[in-house]
DNA sequence: CGAATTAGTCTATGTTGTGGACTAAATATC
DNA sequence: GATATTTAGTCCACAACATAGACTAATTCG
């Protein structure tokens, strides 16, 4: 429900619409920030001054836009005080990034080793050594790291922090956020979803409108994202494409269906055994018949179920990210002949298939975006103590 | 972008938070909904008070709870002041309904007609008719209609009022609000999204959690509701379940696509040409073979498309609507035989099928609600003039 | 019947945003 | 170059709203 609206409401709500306009439109002048929020310039002069104080927003120099009258002075997000971690535990790595407020990346680190071969608990013993070291290096640069999320490649329980089970890690019910125990607030996510929050915020981005990212690992993961946000369904379970029918009398799945998306475009069924995805892709450029084949098998068994993803999400754009980014060349045409076939006619636009603009780190950036959207959205939760 | 928050803002959110808890949580004392909202008294106090002044609540005898100390006096919603109109253009019918602002419906009106035969001009003509007379008779009650909406067989463009097109009965981008030109703020919506907003608000509601809405007529359309709003996608064309694809080499749709649900569950696969649904509910509860095994091969669809949207949209509950509704006891088992088989694995819970609880009049009752929904979400904007 | 308890109102007060006067700093005009 | 004009930002008196706590009202318990 609706939460009652107190003084100190007000005042959080404003921080925000200024804050928020400061992370939309860039460097703005206080005059400008009144137009664009309707506050007037004396409200909008006190909540810019808490905002510097608690090192969220500073000022550059006078503006000069050759105007006459007396000229404004900008002021921007700040990324010298304020920060978030991001965090991944895949199959064969370990991640982390560290971004600031202005969504500038500053930290990264990636750590090679066989998670599978692992304990949970050595598997988390390593992401904490890699967090600590990481945020010892944040407070050198003066950051204060606000909070970090931490990608799990399987479907998370947020409310406690668990991952519930993660098949290719063999990991069933770990307490990550728990277990992780570092000296500030830790949430964990799906790693498809933040991928897809990856996009949003260190990809192609807003020019997307409503997109819905693909994640094509071993299993493939969706993530639709509405309105700058993350559309979850009732249990946080949404955007499981990896299951979707392709063929309902197709090659039994290992979920127990028949014909899911997975058999037909999933890393399984796409890479011969013994071969890696720079195998296949040397393949496919020395045009090697068999290779190009399989990729159009999967770009059609694709199409299919992006057809029906667009019927019942309607996002704007479709991007493709995970193994789908490389083979893009191979898998979109056929992806989008068939999307275009079967919804051409019912649709006054098929949504465009891109390739994704973030590379391996997409799952952690999203993350630490995360991190940094919510106290974007509400800063007056940690407006921190002013530094000297 | 969230908006800035003044006084006047402020005092329509608190007015909005206290009506919304009159209208989730009954019947309260002034005492209880200071607690349930964390407001003082005395702001309590003077809120109730101007929503008493607009006709949006009264108050009801006192409350002899047993306990000691003076009793509250129970405040409630009104339905004497404040309605809403919904209204519904279908292939063989027009209807209309008013709903008070608790949510009860006071006037209900159907009018058989082929609107396939008539022209659009003439079809709205005789809607703008049956809504006057249902205004002239609201305003007998004592009741103020505040706003309206029509539901149309058909995608719509909210913004401007306009049906694109509503193929069933032939219609291209006919600009609906307009052309009825009622003297109060019309929208229009499509009917299965509305229906899904019937079942929340007149069937059985929030027990569903979040839940997809499935209904079925010629075409085969679902509305997802999550936390009690509709989720429409980016250009509110989700929802699309008849065009989801049953098996890709299935027959041709008139889509343009081949194996849609449509052409294994509609209306047209089900009835064989000349029978009518009542018909064929008769030979099902006759045990006619075949009328079993057309629905059992319409359930086993269903199933496999409300596997994948249960894989993308993750509802707790799936609502079996319109044609879905008479043929429930023959259609659910397959279908949830299928879901269980391709989902019982990978989902700690496969969504429940209900049946639907409201009748046909799902479409209208569920625009009116959706007026009376907006004018508790902001009542401000609707305080009327007190009337003697 | 008086004490205890709870509901609701009343009054003084505090927080927040507003509006307009005011100062500051630039360009345009003569 | 002096003055008018324009725009940015601050200051101050004020208004809107919610708050805290005193107060009155109406009930049950002993």
């Amino acid at each position: 429900m609706a939460q009652a609206l107190r003084h100190d409401a007000m005042r959080a709500g404003n921080l925000a619409v200024v804050l928020g306009a400061l992370d939309r439109d860039g460097p703005l002048t206080r005059a400008a920030l009144a137009e664009a929020t309707g506050l007037t310039k004396t409200t909008v002069s006190k909540l810019v001054a808490d905002l510097i104080d608690a090192g969220m927003a500073v000022e550059s120099g006078a503006v000069r836009d050759g105007e006459r009258g007396r000229p404004g002075v900008a002021v921007h997000l700040s990324g010298h005080r304020v920060a978030a971690l991001g965090l991944e535990i895949n199959v064969d790595y370990l991640a982390g990034c560290v971004v600031d407020l202005s969504r500038t990346a500053r930290l990264f680190r990636t750590q090679a080793v066989d998670n599978r071969a692992a304990s949970p608990e050595d598997v988390i013993a390593g992401l904490r050594d890699l967090a600590i070291s990481m945020l010892a290096d944040a407070a050198g640069h003066g950051l204060s790291v606000a909070g970090g999320i931490v990608a799990l490649p399987g479907p998370v329980d947020r409310s406690t922090g668990t991952v519930h089970s993660a098949p290719n890690l063999g990991w069933r019910d770990v307490p990550v956020a728990d277990a992780l125990a570092l000296p500030l607030p830790v949430l964990v996510d799906n790693e498809a979803n933040l991928a897809a929050l990856g996009e949003l915020w260190f990809g192609s981005g807003a020019a997307l409108g409503d997109f819905l990212h693909v994640s094509g690992e071993i299993g493939i993961g969706a993530g639709l994202v509405v309105d700058g946000a993350l559309f979850r369904g009732a249990h946080g379970y949404a955007g499981e494409l990896g299951h979707v029918v392709v063929s309902p009398d197709g090659p039994a799945c290992r979920c127990g269906g028949t014909g899911c998306l997975e058999r037909y475009a999933g890393q399984d069924a796409l890479l011969p055994a013994g071969e890696d995805l720079a195998g296949l892709v040397a393949r496919l450029r020395a045009g090697d018949p068999s290779a190009v084949a399989a990729c159009e098998r999967a770009g059609s068994a694709l199409g299919i179920a992006l057809t029906t993803a667009v019927n019942l999400l309607d996002p704007d754009t479709i991007v493709l990210g995970g193994i789908f980014a490389p083979l893009f060349p191979w898998v979109s045409g056929p992806a989008e002949a068939t999307m275009h076939r079967r919804l051409g006619q019912i649709r006054a636009r098929v949504p465009a298939l891109v390739v994704s603009q973030v590379g391996a780190d997409a799952a952690p950036l999203g993350g630490a975006g995360q991190v940094i959207q919510r106290i974007i959205a509400d800063p007056g939760a940690h407006l921190l103590a002013p530094q000297p």
